[in-house]
DNA sequence: ATAAACCTTCCCCTAAAGGGAAGGTCAAAC
DNA sequence: GTTTGACCTTCCCTTTAGGGGAAGGTTTAT
């Protein structure tokens, strides 16, 4: 198979599956006598991998290392589930963040009436320190 | 003030404060004899603006034009009242995705025995489609 | 006079993509 | 048998909100 039509079944555009390649987060690719990639099936299948990794918003430094124990068949489970779970510690964290600042901004734009006039205690509360 | 001063008062980095300037947020700083970029209070309040408003997750494109309603007295709130709204319709939004994917991730660790033994329910389903 | 602490501009790096140019290849239609 | 269009290749630029650091000029304190 030609890169296009593995970017089209992996849902992974040609773009990336280049530059996973050049990452080292999937195998090389073989050549063609005039130098087009050439991949079979398991490489969709490391690719639709990925793909759902991206999903789950792990970064590409994890999938990397997720790919690699995903390929080692004597991997200890403890080592996936220990970046899973540091992932969801980042995750809640960042939920937090994101949670405290809706509660500040809801309380500001509730206050504002939004109308013509100037007044407006979203502005006067980004400028008080 | 030279730069450094302000970089401390305002809690932005001489750094961003260049930045900030060549990106049109803050006005041009005057210059003294030598070259030096001199400030006053005013552009300390500017800069203190903006560094709130960047603590509640407003984009730089965001915050060139609240601090330009800001510093329009004759502005109609319902613009500032806007800019926050679709902020916060977009923190909405990447709250739910958060939520969504911890939800997941949390049932694929929970199943996760995590010890020696290569089988692990995460590398499975990252691995099915 | 010299050293330390500033300041200036310039360029490179981050993460995960996308855009697009310039040029080579393949297959089908004419 | 050539042309055309769709594909492929590499290379470089852009995005966001910063940070690192080099090379060189200035100011201030010793």
């Amino acid at each position: 198979m030609n890169i296009g039509e593995v970017a089209q079944i992996s849902e992974v555009s040609s773009k990336m599956i280049r530059r996973y390649e050049e990452q080292g987060i999937i195998p090389k690719a073989g050549r063609s006598s005039s130098g087009y990639r050439q991949y079979t099936k398991n490489d969709v299948h490391i690719l639709k991998f990925v793909k759902k990794s991206r999903e789950l918003g792990f970064s590409m430094k994890d999938i990397k290392q997720l790919v690699s124990l995903w390929r080692n068949k004597n991997r200890p489970s403890s080592q996936v589930k220990k970046i899973a779970q540091k992932h969801i510690e980042e995750l809640e964290n960042k939920l937090h963040e994101i949670e405290s600042i809706l509660t500040n901004l809801n309380h500001l734009v509730e206050n504002c009436h939004g109308d013509h006039r100037p007044d407006c205690p979203i502005l006067d509360e980004l400028e008080c320190h």
